[in-house]
DNA sequence: CCGTATCCGGGGGGATACTG
DNA sequence: CAGTATCCCCCCGGATACGG
C-alpha cells in the first residue's frame, strides 16, 4: 500500500491506510486470539499465502502494532506479539465482529466451512475448567467431510492445555462427537444449540455421559455468539 | 469485490469482505456524519472518482446498509441513507477514528491537508447555538494555500444553517479568521488549542469581539479531538 | 446536478517452488 | 519450522469524456 491513498487528516482515513489493506483485519483479529508463532497464525488464515504473510507481519512490525521477538528457545524461532497499539484494535475487531454476527446472513459461509479452520477457533474456546479435573479425549467426525479432514480429536490437559489432532492421539476416547460440519459451525457461533441439534438429531454423542451432558458447558463458543441477528 | 475473498464463517472476516475494500470505510464515514446527496458524498471523499463512488453506493445498497431514495422534488435528485444495519455501522467507525487519535502520529496529513475538505468538516461541527442569535458571517483566509482556496466564507443563520462559500457572499463580516492550514487543521483535530495557537501569534482574530472570544466554543471540533495520543 | 461509459495501466496478491 | 523468491495474471480503480 503506497503511503497514502486517501490523503486524509481525518483519523478515521489515518487508521484505514494502515487497515484496509486485504486480510490485515483478518490477520489482526488472529493475533488478538493470541496466536503468536507463524505457522500458528497460518492455520488461523490459511487462505492467505506464507508470503503475504510475511509482508503485512513486515507492514504491522513498522506501523508499530506487531512486535517480531526472538524465542530465548535455540534457532530461527519468531514470535509475533501486538504492541500495546496492536491490543488496542481490540475495540475495532470486536465491534466489526458484532456488526458481523448481528446484520449478515451466515448462510453463504456455513455452507463453506474449512474444517480445520473451525477446529483451529474452537480448540481456542475451548473451557477446560469446565471438564473433569483429568486428560479428556474428544473425537469429532463429520459426515459430509472429505476423509482427510473429517476425524479430530481434542485433548484436553489440566496441565498441557487443549490440543488439536489430526491424526489420531491414540488415547481413549471420552467421547464421540459425530455431526455435519455446517450444524457444528452453526453451533460454535450461536446460531443453534447443542440441544436442539440433538433433538433434530443432527448431533451425536456417545460415550461419557458426564462429559456429554456438560458439552454445551465445556463447548466455548464464538466471542460473537451471545450477539442474536437483528432486523 | 468477487463474493467471498476470505471464506471464513467468523463475522470478522464476513463483514470485512462488504468494509474492506478501497474507500469504502471512508464513504461511510461521511454517511454517518450526515451527506446524503451525491455530490455532498463528494465532498466528503474529494480523491475518489464519481464513478467509484457510484459503484461502492450501488455495493452497500445491494448490502442492505445504504438506501437510495428519489426525494419528492421534481427530477433526478436522489438521496443516499443509511439502514439501520448501517447506522449500526456508527460503532466501527468510531472505534477506528479514536484508535487513529491515540495512535497514529498525524504529522504527515496535517502537511498535506486539503483546505475544502477541511472547511467541509469544520463546516458541520460547527455550534451555531453558541453563536449570537443572528446571521454571522466568519471569513478564514490561510495565508500558505493557493489563491483558488485561500479564502471561505461560513455564513451561520440561526434559521439557514450553516452555509459554506468560496465566494464571497456579500454578507458583511463579523469575524475575520486568518491563519496557516496546517494550524487550523491541528486545531480543529484537537491538536493544538485556540489561545496556543493566538498566544504564538499562528492564529489572528479581528471583528466582533464577542465572537472571537467565544470561538473555541462555537468552533466544534473533530468527534476525535477528545481523545489524546498515546504512547 | 447526478450520475454512466469506456479505456487502460499498475500493482496487489495468488500460485508455486525453493532454502537454511 | 519460518520464511524467500519469482512469475505473472487479473482486476481495481484512476482518468476522462459523455449523457439525462
Amino acid at each position: 500500500m503506497p503511503d497514502s491513498i486517501y490523503s486524509q487528516f481525518c483519523p478515521v482515513a489515518m487508521a484505514t491506510e494502515i487497515l484496509g489493506s486485504r486480510w490485515t483485519i483478518i490477520l489482526i483479529r488472529e493475533l488478538c486470539a493470541g496466536s503468536t508463532r507463524f505457522n500458528d497464525l497460518r492455520r488461523g488464515v490459511p487462505r492467505m499465502s506464507s508470503a503475504l504473510l510475511t509482508k503485512r507481519l513486515r507492514e504491522l512490525e513498522n506501523h508499530g502494532i506487531v512486535e517480531r521477538r526472538a524465542t530465548d528457545n535455540s534457532a530461527g524461532q519468531f514470535e509475533y506479539h501486538l504492541t500495546d497499539a496492536g491490543k488496542a484494535l481490540t475495540d475495532i475487531i470486536v465491534a466489526i465482529g458484532i456488526w458481523g454476527q448481528k446484520w449478515i446472513n451466515a448462510e453463504l459461509q456455513l455452507n463453506n466451512t474449512d474444517p480445520s479452520l473451525l477446529m483451529w477457533d474452537m480448540r481456542r474456546s475451548i473451557r477446560r475448567d469446565l471438564l473433569p479435573d483429568r486428560r479428556v479425549n474428544v473425537q469429532f467426525e463429520f459426515t459430509d467431510v472429505t476423509p482427510r479432514e473429517a476425524q479430530w480429536w481434542v485433548v484436553c490437559d489440566p496441565d498441557q492445555g487443549v490440543d488439536l489432532c489430526l491424526n489420531d492421539p491414540g488415547f481413549d476416547v471420552d467421547l464421540y462427537v459425530v455431526t455435519d460440519i455446517k450444524t457444528m459451525t452453526a453451533i460454535w457461533m450461536g446460531l443453534e444449540s447443542v440441544s436442539k441439534a440433538l433433538e433434530v438429531d443432527k448431533l451425536h454423542l456417545s460415550g461419557d455421559t458426564e462429559v456429554a451432558n456438560a458439552m454445551s458447558e465445556w463447548l466455548g463458543l464464538s466471542l460473537f455468539a451471545p450477539y442474536p441477528k437483528e432486523k
